[in-house]
DNA sequence: ATAAAAACTGACTGAGTACTCAGTCAATAA
DNA sequence: TTATTGACTGAGTACTCAGTCAGTTTTTAT
């Protein structure tokens, strides 16, 4: 499928998938050479461990992210702040469908209980988090420099949208009730918490 | 630590314990045996497969939820609409943190992979779901004839104030960031969403 | 008391699993 | 040409785990 030139890239690319479609656990080492193309060893030469590889494509994972970020952050019109808000919520959406696989790893609960006691992990796991809810607070800060958002707590708001927003994908992901049509309710909800309507 | 009679009980508890806090994956029949003081076969008499098991401590689960339900609706005293949102948000995490270890399990990946092709575990979950989301969207509709919340979609608010719940209870359990302090946050943003300023 | 049924036991099986390691091979360096 | 290196191989190892089953104990019915 893509052109990966490297086996280490190639194995990075096929264990990312494996990962987040079956899960940590249910993902063998055997099952990520077989579909590279490499023997069972050449994994173990690259990655020490399982956990390693793991980490790895966690990390890559948030490289991609901050890539998406930055071309957004550079194609993003000047306006106000509350639509940069609702235009965030739009960025992180398009974003959790576009990477609807990489979603889905942050989605299970396996990072976060590895997170608990390797360092690398947590910090991975939040420097994503807070580059999405830095998004959402600054646009809040705008706003409120502008007038179209009234005297919230810009943290404590960012905290609280990026909750929602993130909890709308997940149930996307897990297929209980159907998310998609949510889509407006959620951004007008989101209006009328931060909308400056005394301005 | 609690009675429980039967091996059968006893095993269940176990089960419940173990697939919360390691996972479904993580979790071995032996040791679910070891702790519970049974011969590793007779979970395999009570219980088909480890998937079973499972499904029964869901149920089991489920059962606990409507059990607490139902005394929250006989306790609760009747007030407004709006009120009764903001007792029902506080009731989910009145009951996330006491029944910590089950949200827990409904927060991890697997019951609803599971739910892909087990329909018993699928109207479990649903079943879980529309319990909340049916609390929410009664209180809304009381709210509209009692003239305190304003003319919203209903069901769609139902699910937005639901998921938003739900994954700061999420978020809680995963300690990325403190969701604590954000309760009162929550309850004033749900209160802007709804309240009815004209009437 | 006795038979039948139900509950329970734990050694065992076989299909996995992460990881190892002795060795191959192609590309460079001396 | 020869030596050295580093990517790569795949059979092997030690281990885990869900599930089985032949047999034992306990409970219930007559």
């Amino acid at each position: 499928m893509s052109q990966t030139r490297t086996k280490k890239e190639a194995i990075l690319h096929a264990a990312a998938v494996f990962f987040s479609e079956k899960g940590f656990r249910d993902t063998a080492m055997k099952d990520i050479a077989r579909v590279t193309g490499v023997a069972d060893g050449t994994i173990f030469y690259h990655f020490k461990t399982k956990e390693d590889l793991f980490i790895a494509v966690l990390k890559k994972f948030k490289e991609e992210i901050f890539r998406e970020l930055e071309i957004y952050l550079t194609v993003q019109k000047q306006t106000t702040g509350l639509e940069m808000v609702e235009g965030a919520i739009s960025f992180f959406f398009h974003l959790s469908h576009q990477m609807e696989a990489r979603f889905l790893l942050m989605h299970r609960h396996y990072p976060y209980q590895l997170a608990r006691n390797n360092p690398d992990c947590r910090q991975c796991l939040e420097e994503i988090y807070n580059c999405f809810i830095n998004l959402f607070e600054e646009a809040i800060l705008k706003g409120q420099q502008d007038g179209t958002i009234r005297e919230v707590a810009a943290h404590k708001k960012a905290l609280i949208i990026f909750t929602l927003v993130d909890g709308l994908a997940r149930m996307e992901t897990y297929n209980l009730y159907r998310a998609g049509p949510l889509y407006n309710e959620l951004i007008e909800s989101c209006r009328t918490m931060l909308e400056n309507k005394a301005g």
